[in-house]
DNA sequence: CCGACGTATCAACATTTATTGATGAGGAAA
DNA sequence: TTTCCTCATCAATAAATGTTGATACGTCGG
């Protein structure tokens, strides 16, 4: 049973939430879109921090960005939270596992 | 509303997840414990660095270690990924979110 | 056209993280 | 006891990442 799994993905979203501040600008993306400076003032960040950090968030995926005049506004993509949820769910241990002591045949490293 | 939410802690579960390497590790572990030698063999590490690795996890809470004779076997800790599932629900767009154009009376930055 | 504003990008630096090879500790087998 | 096996840890180094301040770019208001 092969998992729906693509290791290297996980790896990029896990690597860009992997960061306090990321996860904060997250959060506040939770409840709709958000210009740059109203993160700027509830986070307590720099600009070019801040903007720092939206770009990992954006090379992941994670959120996308709309300009318009002179503001870029931020929203969450759905999609790829999906996609953070199903490997949270694939990475639960299986069921059929291996039992601890099923190798009473002697150790591992056959 | 405040979300059920640690923002550190979950940055912290999403760094130990964001290396490739230890991702292979937990997927390997789905399926019940292992010790070290069999993930060095179907991983392809070097003994200190899958060890390096594994401490990464554990320190994270997300693997277990239980030392038998000369071997260490190590699990995955189920409550953690159940943590790690929960943040990432949490960060789901929630449905009662700022409309777009909602700020009609300008742009942001108030 | 000019100056102010919001944002992105860059260079320099500091910090963190990963890899490698060597060493050490504890258990097991002879 | 001696030696081998499994694994953890360390030191050194390499590589990646985050921070800061400066600068550049497009947009708006005057």
């Amino acid at each position: 049973m092969k998992v729906a799994f693509d290791t290297s993905r996980a790896a990029e979203l896990f690597h860009a939430l992997s960061d306090e501040t990321r996860v904060g600008i997250l959060e506040m993306l939770r409840d709709g879109e958000k210009c740059v400076c109203d993160l700027q003032g509830d986070l307590d960040a720099a600009q070019s921090r801040l903007s720092f950090h939206l770009k990992v968030l954006r090379d992941a995926g994670l959120v996308a960005d709309r300009k318009e005049g002179r503001w870029s506004y931020y929203t969450i993509v759905p999609d790829a939270l999906g996609e953070l949820h199903d490997v949270a769910v694939s990475l639960q241990p299986s069921t059929r596992r291996t039992l601890p002591l099923s190798k009473s045949a002697g150790p591992c490293c056959g």
